[in-house]
DNA sequence: CCATGTCATGCGTGACCCGGCATAATTAAA
DNA sequence: TTTAATTATGCCGGGTCACGCATGACATGG
């Protein structure tokens, strides 16, 4: 809270951080997968038949998102399960949600107006 | 919420939503925009001095952001004193800012037990 | 050991976008 | 109207990154 809201101008490198965070959120294909991750652990080859995207490209996007902390995996087998326990992205998630509600509601009234 | 945590799988077109709104955040320059405009409203000549940013590239960024409803702008003379005068950013931000330095408390706590 | 299934990774391509330069558009001043 | 100031926009080079293909690394079953 006190780094952006009162006088004090924020840092540019904490800027640079936190919009490296943002960016791993800017792709749907990652947010897809953490969405699908959080409901249930799932290996590779399920996220494969569940989204239709690459081998090669859940793989990709798995290995930035581990990276981040965002997602953590554990051998079963042959099979990598991969698990999301964190609830940052869903609230993070849920405020942009109302927000573009409610700026969809703000443009219906407009019209209704007019 | 109950687009995410229960069973209900969220929508591909809902997360290309939203994953487009968190794009808008993934840009240092966008990001620091807005908050130096949460706490001053200013016109772009101020935002060049401030940042140093070009005029060409401080307008398209402001352009963007407008267009997603996170900035306004209105006349003073010549000039055009944009505003910022939502919370959610810095909502966000504080999110993120909070994950950010529980990760590294981890990481030290890692480093001091090895 | 060999074959199979699972996941990671190097390589190449194409698309998107930042960011600056030059210029147009709009407004105030002379 | 002409000039200067302020902001927006067309154009383009360069860098980043998504995305698939092919291959490599690793674990398991026969």
């Amino acid at each position: 809270m006190g780094a952006f809201a009162d006088g004090a101008r924020p840092s540019p490198q904490l800027m640079e951080e936190i919009s490296r965070f943002f960016r791993l959120l800017s792709e749907p294909a990652r947010l897809q997968l953490l969405c699908l991750l959080r409901s249930e652990p799932m290996d590779v080859s399920s996220l494969i038949k569940t989204t239709g995207f690459s081998q090669s490209h859940i793989s990709r996007q798995l290995g930035q998102l581990q990276r981040a902390g965002l997602v953590r995996c554990e051998r079963d087998g042959s099979r990598l399960i991969y698990s999301a326990d964190d609830e940052l992205v869903e609230e993070l998630c849920a405020l942009v949600q109302g927000r573009l509600r409610q700026r969809l509601e703000a443009q219906l009234l407009q019209l209704q107006a007019a």
